[in-house]
DNA sequence: TGATATACATCGTATCACGAAGTATTCTGT
DNA sequence: ACAGAATACTTCGTGATACGATGTATATCA
């Protein structure tokens, strides 16, 4: 996919994968691979600016005798995936304006 | 709307704007106003961008005594515009994925 | 024992939208 | 005739950001 078009949903998508429960940052990119695929470094860049934000909350614990970083969607969160679903109209305005059949003209 | 999110749609949109018939910018911008809003140092940066890398065409013309910038899609901005079509199956996918309601867990 | 998977972090780079500011002409209202 | 808005294009600086490269550390498995 075009890199420009990914970004506008890389922040969006990684709330969406912890928005039924917690998870952390490993986990997340398995679970977004069948729909969008990430490195690590661009993971943890968008979850520390997601925290910074207000729109998820981490807390470690332990797991197999290391700390794991948690992260869980806040209300803030939530109201930025509501915040997409408007913006979806728009979108999709634009999606018909820019594959519209050329008019016949004459 | 959410400014990452118009990042990947403003070079198509541009694209759209000119694929009927060549146009210049600041109708450019005019006509895409009911779709999406841009500053004019957006476009031409764009215009440019597009042009350097072959995705459209530019001519000079007199208009009312004064030098005006035209530009003409080519078929790789076209193809682009196809590509695009393409990225849509993706993209909708990530929208379900992102507003799917929360399971029922228990 | 060596490779692979898990798990997180940092740094540098290239791309890019946009505001601000500038230049220059034409049109419109008074 | 004059001011201000509209038309039309350009350049510069800045902040945001995805990503590759690299590093650290432990667990698992062949």
């Amino acid at each position: 996919m075009d890199i420009q078009l990914k970004r506008g949903l890389l922040d969006v998508c990684v709330l969406a994968a912890i928005k039924n429960e917690e998870s952390y940052g490993y986990k997340i990119i398995k679970d977004m691979k069948p729909y969008m695929e990430m490195s690590e470094s661009t993971l943890y860049t968008i979850l520390k600016r997601l925290e910074t934000s207000g729109l998820l909350e981490v807390h470690s614990a332990e797991h197999n005798g290391r700390l794991r970083k948690y992260y869980r969607i806040t209300d803030a969160g939530s109201k930025r995936i509501d915040e997409f679903r408007d913006d979806w109209k728009e979108i999709m305005a634009i999606y018909r304006f820019v594959t519209r059949e050329d008019q016949i003209n004459d």
